[in-house]
DNA sequence: GAGCACTGC
């Protein structure tokens, strides 16, 4: 109760309960600290909207939803699951009494397939709007034609802790905007004055150079990813060791990113032991998903590793991009949490105002829109055309376009753009629609068993720990060897016997662990399987065991993701160029174990030709940087490309890329995986001369 | 000589 008086957002009580009386739509502003997410849905709740519906309070991220419920559970004296619960995948903590509900965003979004006018709700608060994820920005839409057309009574609230937040009331026709002050301390800004020769380097300098010259206060330090993170790590170590004993505090370095396991993470949240000082090397995890506490000083470089979608080729890339000014004020603020911080922006103060984009590109304009296309479908809104669907910041039309186009291979909608009845069986399933039309397709083909394992371990993240992947018989380490390997089927067997071996270790963690298999990812696995097998068959298909390494279940197989992933076979097989000769869909296969599509032949070689034409397609509107993958046929490919600068990449980080003058803002790196043997960034001068080598002395065999 | 930021149904 004491707690809850403190927040800044109840001095503002009868403002928000007027407005939302008053209106539909409502945008509160709340900096980080002013209690909105918990308060808002109790200000409500007191003001009576409970009565006759719910309150519905999304959020991006599961550990949030499950998180913010219990602490208002516990502020309003009940039981978790009663009048207050959650609803995230997997796990719903609600029951009939309850009148309060977190939930994800996604899951907002799947309860809007079967109640598309959220009737169950008196209010819906879109927390943490700010962050626009794809989820958010079709809540959002959706949301606008609820709230104007359908159904008056729903009062919708719109949280941001930006000042976007005129963005979202001019998108919902000028509706009022209340601000709340947050409870942050001041951080001082502090610029370079020029763009550092490396940021990683100047990262590390700067670390040291805080750490003996600044009061004690841990240090955040932000990179772009875990390659980087552990190179800086081991150049703090080194520079640590020179320091004079005894001349400053002690300290320890800790890295943070996603991949981390779960107890090593866990070491961040501990506080720094006295006279000692952290510096934590983090990726942009510890920017919005995990709070660091006792962080002073903020290291910002300005990079962040984003992921975009190229909707011409299908492709997904990975690139070190610059952060936006909201990005930046961001992480600024995670130094000013407990008391007064600083915040060393590597960068000067002009490219912050000139360079740095006012705001990060939202998601919805850096994804394949398929997944969410199929689900505006399957609302079968009236009028809904989808090329004008009203999004607060429209995706690109080739975007969308690329989404329908998709949507038709697989027929999940006809000619006349209407969804299909197995469209509406894919939308119904948790899954990106290449692999819910694969789990269709395996059901007729005879091997949907062997399918829903595949499918389930394509969902869950890399199942290998780091440095024991597999496919190089060469360096894999002793345990590993037990691990079956696909049979030169490709990863996709690989990973149905994989599974099918831990379930006959009784789903042992201490399998995995001794198999170097990433426990959290194979349980993910089996959770999403059987979710899956629920809604598919509404059986449990654990006991299901048919032979796995039989060559026609590998064929049916490759034949169900070949119906899948359809969409992007055909999309990138111009017309006109020989290539449909070679096959009809069944023949071509996709095998990548990430959602970037490769083709591969039936023997599961990749034809040159399709590698060319991927190369060409992928890298004709913005590519002269290519990291490829190392292959004896890569570098015939390589000098046919034309107008690509293709060079040596290896052994580059993506800081290394990025200092390199070469590579410019409209460069990217595409990272080709053909993923049935080994994946990694080659030297392509190398290959070429070696394989320039491997052909002269074939030549000179043969001609003898 | 070896990776892939981060979410979510």
């Amino acid at each position: 109760m004491e707690a809850r008086q403190l927040l800044p957002i109840n001095r503002y009580e009868e403002q928000i309960v007027e407005a939302v009386g008053k209106n539909r739509v409502v945008v509160v502003i709340g900096e980080t600290g002013s209690g909105k997410t918990t308060q808002l849905a109790q200000i409500l709740h007191r003001a009576g909207y409970t009565k006759d519906g719910i309150i519905g309070v999304t959020q991006p991220r599961r550990v949030a939803a499950v998180s913010v419920a219990r602490r208002v559970a516990w502020e309003m004296g009940g039981p978790l699951g009663e009048e207050v619960g959650y609803s995230i995948r997997f796990e719903d903590r609600t029951s009939r009494a309850t009148r309060i509900k977190y939930l994800t965003d996604g899951c907002l979004l799947r309860e809007c397939l079967f109640d598309y006018e959220f009737k169950q709700y008196s209010v819906i608060i879109l927390d943490e709007a700010h962050e626009r994820s794809l989820n958010t920005d079709i809540l959002l839409g959706l949301l606008k034609r609820v709230a104007q057309n359908r159904n008056p009574e729903l009062k919708v609230i719109i949280t941001s802790a930006t000042l976007d937040g005129q963005k979202f009331s001019d998108y919902f026709y000028r509706c009022p905007v209340i601000n709340v002050p947050g409870k942050l301390y001041p951080v001082q800004l502090l610029y370079s004055t020029e763009v550092p020769y490396s940021y990683l380097e100047s990262a590390v300098e700067t670390a040291i150079d805080v750490h003996v010259r600044e009061p004690e206060g841990d240090i955040l330090v932000f990179l772009t990813g875990q390659d980087e993170i552990e190179k800086a790590l081991r150049m703090l170590e080194e520079k640590v060791l020179m320091l004079e004993e005894g001349s400053c505090l002690d300290v320890i370095v800790l890295p943070l990113h996603a991949s981390l396991a779960p107890e090593v993470q866990a070491r961040v949240f501990q506080a720094a032991p006295p006279n000692c000082r952290r510096i934590i090397v983090a990726t942009n995890v510890a920017e919005t998903s995990l709070t660091v506490d006792g962080v002073v000083y903020v290291i910002d470089p300005g990079f962040v590793k984003q992921r975009n979608y190229n909707p011409t080729t299908g492709m997904d890339s990975l690139s070190v991009v610059r952060i936006s000014r909201v990005q930046a004020t961001q992480r600024a603020g995670r130094a000013g949490r407990t008391r007064p911080g600083k915040c060393y922006r590597l960068y000067p103060i002009s490219a912050y105002e000139e360079e740095f984009l006012p705001a990060t590109v939202p998601e919805i304009q850096r994804s394949s829109l398929t997944g969410a296309v199929l689900h505006l479908k399957f609302l079968d809104l009236p009028n809904l055309d989808i090329l004008h669907f009203d999004f607060i910041d429209p995706p690109l039309r080739e975007s969308l376009e690329d989404a329908l186009y998709q949507l038709l291979a697989i027929d999940a909608i006809g000619q006349d753009g209407k969804i299909t009845g197995l469209g509406k069986h894919i939308a119904e399933l948790p899954l990106e629609p290449a692999l819910g039309r694969t789990l269709l397709a395996a059901e007729d083909l005879g091997c949907l068993s062997q399918a829903l394992t595949v499918v389930a371990m394509l969902s869950s993240e890399t199942i290998f720990m780091q440095g024991s992947r597999k496919g190089d018989d060469r360096k894999r380490s002793r345990e590993d060897q037990q691990l079956p390997d696909g049979n030169k089927y490709g990863d996709h067997v690989q990973y149905l016997q994989i599974f099918e071996l831990w379930k006959k270790n009784n789903f042992d963690i201490k399998w995995c662990r001794s198999n170097g298999l990433q426990i959290r990812s194979m349980l993910f696995a089996k959770d999403v399987r059987r979710q899956l097998a629920l809604i598919l068959t509404r059986k449990n298909f654990e006991d299901d065991d048919r032979a796995t390494k039989k060559i026609s279940t590998a064929r049916s197989l490759r034949k169900a993701l070949c119906q899948g992933f359809a969409c992007r076979l055909a999309q990138r097989m111009p017309k006109h160029n020989g290539y449909h000769t070679v096959g009809n869909k069944s023949q071509l296969v996709q095998l990548h174990p990430a959602t970037s599509p490769l083709l591969v032949d039936e023997d599961g070689l990749y034809p040159e030709w399709v590698l060319y034409h991927e190369l060409m397609a992928s890298t004709r509107p913005f590519l002269r940087h290519v990291c490829v993958v190392e292959k004896d046929w890569v570098v015939p490919i390589l000098e046919k490309l034309q107008n690509i600068n293709v060079r040596s990449l290896s052994g580059l980080s993506a800081h290394e890329l990025q200092k390199d003058q070469a590579l410019g803002e409209d460069n990217k790196v595409v990272l080709l995986k053909p993923s049935d043997q080994e994946t990694r960034l080659v030297d392509v001068d190398a290959a070429r001369a070696r394989f320039l080598a491997r052909k002269q002395s074939k030549t000179v065999k043969s001609s003898r």
